[in-house]
DNA sequence: ATCTTGTTGGGTTTTGGGAC
DNA sequence: GTCCCAAAACCCAACAAGAT
């Protein structure tokens, strides 16, 4: 063994002896007012954060659902087949980690603390919702060595965490990467983009504090409001009194239990389409079904609208029609635009005709009929331009070229039947 | 001194049929 | 076989929304 490794070997007992004289050095302002709320702290290589523990029965409701029932959904997608994001499948209830954290900063970068990591697993009697506080910024190793040994991470569930929350962790845990252990590879539920989609038309916002009001049915009352959090926090620092802080942790808390409600509230949607009645919803699901690549689930969406005689219906034949016709299906495509053809009205009339005439001339080769739902179409581009309602140029050039070139062919056929 | 995803509007490439 | 065109498929840039 070398002189070095020795004095290695050595300096790390000197530091190892001189953090157990540290830790009961310290000194915790308020200590007891923090204990009062259940609040203990960790230590850690001279430094210390503050953890709080909040555990909820199963049968504890918030907003439309049981908190037992995530448990449920979990199982539902694991008998189910169907591919999804938002698929547990292949996970079991207690590897589902809702998390979220409180920040001092909307900015990315480095100029950014996270200064509470709040986060719930199920387990099989109760929910423990953790909360890691942040003393002071000197304290982020004992924070993220907390974090990251203890938690075994197999699924994040977040809002907005994606772009959001992990990204702050990980540019806070390059920092001190070599003091802490290493960030975990895992897969990740945002549930931001899902409520996006299902709920951008009906909301006038698709912020997390809209869905649970509108959609879970959750109602906070003396709700520290999110953007509040880093003035608080810098007032907690100059006088570390845990009154300033308190009303973050219950924030911080209320958006934990809504993460868990809104899964359960997004897979049961998914996972049953045939029960919502929602056409809006379900036209949205049907389109996410098709982003997905599933497209026997969203032709039966757009079905299910369709026989729901909803205001929707024309949109989800014409949805319906074109799945048929990728499918070879022509006959039954042509139906659909025909009524389309008959009922509708506006741009989605326009196409459909379109359809009509592009199966007419190059399928049916009844020109005489395709130029005809094609002159139609233009009529109506027209009354939409007078009415103010234009949308693009391009697509009256491309209805009039089409008009033009089968006035051609016209021309053309009528010449050879006149030999 | 942000990041991810979805939307929208373009553009480009590929495919396939029909004319010659 | 080659050329031309329409249609479909693919791709890309710009922007918006939300997270505190």
């Amino acid at each position: 063994m070398s002189i070095k490794q020795k004095l290695n070997r050595l300096k790390n007992h000197i530091v190892h002896e001189d953090v157990l004289k540290k830790e009961q050095d310290i000194e915790i302002p308020y200590l007891k007012r923090w204990e009062s709320v259940g609040v203990k702290p960790f230590f850690f290589d001279g430094q210390y954060i503050l953890i709080r523990e909040v555990e909820y029965p199963l049968n504890y409701r918030h907003g439309l659902y049981e908190l037992s029932e995530v448990i449920d959904v979990v199982d539902y997608w694991n008998d189910n087949e169907m591919e999804h994001p938002l698929s547990a499948k292949g996970h079991k209830p207690y590897e589902l980690f809702f998390f979220d954290t409180e920040t001092t900063g909307l900015k990315g970068g480095a100029g950014n603390m996270i200064f509470l990591l709040g986060f719930a697993r199920i387990l099989f009697d109760k929910v423990v919702i953790k909360q890691l506080f942040l003393p002071a910024p000197g304290h982020e190793v004992a924070l993220y060595q907390r974090f990251l040994s203890e938690v075994n991470i197999k699924t994040l569930v977040t809002y907005n965490g994606k772009a959001f929350d992990w990204p702050q962790v990980k540019t806070r845990h390059t920092l001190i990467r070599n003091m802490v252990p290493q960030l975990p590879e895992y897969g990740h539920f945002d549930l931001y983009h899902a409520a996006r989609r299902l709920w951008k038309n009906r909301l006038e916002s698709v912020k997390l504090s809209n869905v649970e009001k509108d959609i879970l049915q959750v109602n906070r009352k003396e709700d520290t409001p999110g953007y509040l959090a880093p003035i608080l926090y810098h007032h907690f620092l100059k006088d570390p009194n845990p009154d300033s802080v308190i009303g973050i942790f219950q924030h911080n808390e209320m958006d934990i239990l809504s993460l868990i409600s809104l899964y359960i509230h997004l897979s049961k949607k998914l996972l049953f389409p045939d029960d919502n009645h929602d056409d809006k919803e379900l036209f949205e699901m049907a389109r996410w079904f098709q982003a997905q690549g599933n497209e026997k689930l969203a032709y039966f969406s757009y079905a299910k609208i369709n026989e729901q005689s909803s205001s929707l219906h024309l949109k989800a034949k014409f949805e319906m029609a074109m799945l048929a016709k990728r499918n070879g299906r022509l006959d039954e495509a042509v139906k659909l635009w025909s009524e389309i053809k008959k009922h509708g009205q506006g741009f989605l009339k326009i196409k459909a005709l379109v359809e009509l005439a592009k199966f007419y001339e190059h399928y049916e080769k009844n020109i005489d009929a395709a130029y005809m739902d094609t002159n139609e179409a233009i009529q109506i581009l027209k009354q939409l331009e007078r009415m103010g309602v234009s949308k693009h140029s391009t697509q009256k050039e491309e209805l009039l070229k089409r008009k033009w070139r089968l006035e051609k062919k016209k021309n053309k056929l009528e010449d050879l039947e006149e030999r």
